[in-house]
DNA sequence: CTCCTTATTGGGAATAATTCCCACTTCCAA
DNA sequence: TTGGAAGTGGGAATTATTCCCAATAAGGAG
């Protein structure tokens, strides 16, 4: 919402505008929904949480809205195994010391991010990026790096 | 089919004899599609295959014996992010020197093996398990490391 | 502030991969 | 040979996501 909006997110004003993208109230609503979790939520989830702040948003809206943020950067979309996308608000941009790695239960779909030896994977996944790009003559855009399986909890049970 | 597969997958035989498995006529076919290619193939191009070989298989046994074949860990399933999962025998139990990762184009969804690197990649990964495990108390079953991009071909036409 | 252009929207239908269900078949051990 | 368990086919059900298009709202110009 307009009041709540203006404490992170100005910057994501511009950014829209600066693409000739209009900022509308659906929009707001979004991404208000992800800068105040630290959840990887689902589009249907953050469709719940958006309904709360501006009713008449439909999924197909969430959807596409997603979609531009994710074109954007301004959001991360990822894939747990879990039949559905997730969606995080890329905070890296104004903050620096956000950037994580997933370590994801299938059991009960806990996420945990992860900091530790982030910058050894990163070295090592920029080394090995160049070097693709290299013998392959990819452009290389994204990576993923995740792990699975079992969490505290879960693990009892079985 | 009975005679090629003797070739290299005697030993699925007894693997599944020992779980009480039963090795079917479908499920022979859909092992011998995918001893016989290097592609990654999503389960319906295994369907359309096995069909060649044998005709009677449905859908519904392609996806079970491939969530099977999966949970024994003969073949492995992976999410190229196209929205449909792909299957590829692991070779690995038999012979060493096949454990790669994936370089994929998200234009054409071509798929590249890639060794480069593998060594340290491991190596970083077993590390960086160990620190989870112990950390965060978790028990890791699989990793996922994937590169995304353009390839050589589709790089031009953008 | 109002108007105009055009991006954006909602919602219901369409799509597509995968899973479910269940009567029928096949396999194997006794 | 037979009984029960394992496996099967195919069509229906499920589910996330995309498509479509008439109606709406954003925001710059006047």
């Amino acid at each position: 919402m307009p009041r709540s909006f203006g404490k992170g997110l100005g910057w994501c004003h511009g950014r829209f505008k600066g693409y000739g993208y209009r900022l509308t109230l659906s929009r707001q609503a979004i991404l208000d929904v992800l800068s105040k979790t630290s959840e990887h939520l689902s589009a249907e989830e953050i469709y719940h949480h958006a309904y709360k702040i501006h009713p008449s948003s439909g999924m197909s809206t969430v959807y596409r809205t997603l979609e531009l943020l994710a074109q954007l950067q301004l959001v991360y979309k990822f894939d747990f195994g879990d039949g559905r996308a997730r969606y995080e608000l890329n905070r890296g941009i104004e903050d620096k010391n956000h950037h994580h790695h997933h370590l994801i239960c299938i059991n009960c779909q806990r996420i945990i991010n992860y900091t530790d030896f982030i910058d050894e994977e990163v070295e090592l996944l920029n080394k090995t990026e160049k070097g693709l790009t290299k013998k392959y003559n990819f452009r290389i855009m994204k990576h993923i790096l995740q792990f699975y399986g079992l969490c505290e909890r879960c693990k009892e049970k079985k």
